[in-house]
DNA sequence: CCGGATCCGATCCGATACTG
DNA sequence: CAGTATCGGATCGGATCCGG
């Protein structure tokens, strides 16, 4: 029937609704590089912030903060002199930074393609786009 | 040395800079939606719009059309009356498809411990946090 | 060293109305 | 059916200043 693909796919995404709300926060810009940075050891905030490069302390924290919140990373603070605080991947985490690398892995294959994809598609639809 | 985990973690974020960038436009709210959606063969306009289910028809619209600029989506039109669109997944988009399917797994098994891991640090950080 | 608090511009996104 | 256009609220995110 002509409905079955839209049956299924409604289906998958209906069930994906709360699932959504999930990846919205694991798929904020920088969580990625996070886990994906995290992911050899535990690793310092001044790590992390030279380690990404172009994110502000602001963001990080707050997204430090909302991987902490989802149980996808461990604070753990010294209190020593000065302070030091590591940040530790959870099982959870590891498991979802193996979906990261695939995913980065994808990214890095196809990015030429997708550069001279969108090159085409702005040529042939009026030449001033934005990104 | 202290240093290697740190040094690691650089190069590779920085490696995936440009990456970020890519990963950010399908990581939107909505692409990762749309290309399940569209996973099993093409799809019309309407039918991703009801499949969905809480995305307004300017999203769908600005998505597919961000999809189809990175060669993900192929858009077909045919001159009939009614006008039929059909968006089907490039060979590209299986296979990011692939790994987002690995992505809604991981959100379907580990979402309850999230939510309790939410829960718990809510509770210990001032009860009332937004989501 | 590791943040929190605040201001403010940029952007996202939903609601609504209109079209071939 | 498959869009486009415009508005306005909400959210994101950088800059800056302050504190333990």
């Amino acid at each position: 029937m002509s409905h079955s693909s839209a049956r299924l796919a409604t289906q998958v995404v209906e069930e994906g609704c709360p699932i959504v709300e999930v990846l919205d926060h694991v798929a904020g810009k920088w969580s990625i590089g996070i886990i994906v940075a995290a992911a050899q050891g535990p690793i310092r905030f001044t790590e992390l912030e030279r380690a990404i490069e172009g994110i502000s302390r602001r963001m990080l924290t707050l997204t430090l903060r909302r991987l902490e919140r989802d149980g996808l990373l461990v604070r753990t603070v010294y209190p020593t002199v000065p302070p030091k605080v590591e940040y530790t991947l959870t099982d959870m985490a590891r498991e979802l930074h193996e979906s990261f690398a695939a995913l980065v892995s994808w990214a890095e294959r196809h990015r030429g393609a997708i550069a001279t994809s969108r090159a085409a598609y702005d040529q042939e639809h009026g030449g001033a786009q934005a990104s």
